[in-house]
DNA sequence: CGTGCCAGGTGCCGT
DNA sequence: ACGGCACTTGGCACG
């Protein structure tokens, strides 16, 4: 069977359709009333309430509250459960090694628990990226300015890797920070520190930050260090057609 | 009812059963097999496969694969979210305004629909953070040097916010930069640009950074830039008796 | 593996 | 709202 349900299960119910899932390799769903417990990282406890619980065959453990779209506990991918009854009492229990972390959900009550053994060849196909920036600045490198020539993308330098190193028409490097949403100080400090290391070992260095915006914190900083901004926007691709982005959703 | 589900529903029982859990603001769960489009601040494809759908009350809409802690689509809280039917075909579509963002699934077969009307006062308590580290070196401030005196906690400066500012026994300017894993790049890009800032005010600063440990190229740039570096692990607060806090006193 | 960095990051808290 | 930043960040790619 594929999927299975049960509404308000039996410890032993538990237990068995636990084990049948996990021998499937199928994603666990239980609602719950439960209590948890984490210690690893960090430590936590939760106090009694409904959640949602998800396990997934690759040991991803998530525990749902219901709002917001972060889990309120979990673990992540290759952390290994078991579940666990004694004293009239039944434990969900998920071990991750390096680092060491343990998550224990006590389930006071189960409302359901159902599992999907869910069959997925299919990968998402995403664009807007980063990297798509860069593509477009290799193919059309008067984006950033006329005589713009990028030579690396992805160097690795003395302190850290810059996203697109070139030169511009007069032979002074230049270096780009890209950033597919509104740059902020973050962005400006880390295109200083490429820049610093670069003039340790050249003697005309631009910076240049590329992105569909900035912090208004972010102009000031750059403007102060005598570095630049380019606005430039990640592209979203089309996969069949170059019209807009309206075809599906209008 | 607080929990229902069903297998194999029709197309009148999903919407009945849907519509339902929005009146109820209950979570809904569902097992498809389904194809999924996103188009937003990014825009995605992805193929058929199957998938566990959990929608929140708050409009939290998630999408998870078999495998990762992440969902691979999603909507964050404050979306719209809305069931139609339209010649043959089921579709979830869930909006998002500011920015505008929108998330369509087309179920192509519903395993198990499902919806928890969950009842949750409890917030997670959480201990090992960032501000941890900041009130204990308040509380205990030789622990970064003798005669070192904190004064200031998440303190507005011209370019950012300063961790933890005060002076140290020769009444130089001191910049604390805490991090509560393992210190990169990235913190110490942050605490020299702190630290430059107090430096366009101020004769004598100093800047720390404060964490459990260094990466390599972290500590070559700390070096570099003449900034210093204190070890000191987050504290683990026990909340009861249980005095788990051998940490801060071995 | 550790290092470095992007992410449709999310969430929190300020002005 | 915008800004600045932590997060058990997670995830990936590369040396």
């Amino acid at each position: 069977m594929k999927v299975e349900a049960k509404l308000n299960p039996t410890y032993e119910e538990i237990v068995d359709i636990f084990n049948r899932a996990l021998s499937k390799e199928a994603i666990v769903n239980i609602f719950a009333h439960c209590r948890v417990f984490y210690d690893g990282r960090a430590k936590s406890e939760l106090g009694p309430g409904d959640r949602v619980i998800l396990i997934k065959p690759d040991g991803s453990f998530l525990i749902h509250q219901k709002e917001k779209r972060e889990p309120v506990n979990w673990q992540p991918p290759g952390s290994s459960v078991g579940l666990e009854v004694k004293e009239d009492k039944i434990f969900l229990r998920s071990i991750r090694r390096k680092p060491r972390e343990i998550l224990e959900v006590e389930l006071l009550n189960v409302y359901l628990i159902s599992y999907f053994q869910a069959e997925d060849y299919e990968e998402l196909a995403l664009t807007g990226s980063e990297a798509e920036m860069a593509d477009l600045i290799f193919e059309n490198p008067s984006l950033i300015e006329d005589g713009f020539k990028p030579l690396f993308k992805e160097k690795p330098i003395k302190h850290g890797i810059v996203d697109v190193l070139g030169v511009d028409k007069e032979g002074n490097i230049v270096i780009l920070e890209l950033k597919r949403r509104r740059a902020d100080l973050h962005a400006v400090s880390q295109l200083k520190r490429y820049v610093e290391a670069m003039r340790e070992e050249h003697e005309k260095v631009r910076g240049i930050l590329v992105a569909p915006s900035l912090t208004s914190g972010a102009k000031k900083l750059l403007e102060k260090e005598g570095l630049e901004f380019r606005k430039l926007t990640p592209p979203k691709r089309g996969k069949s057609k170059r019209g807009r982005q309206k075809t599906l959703f209008d």
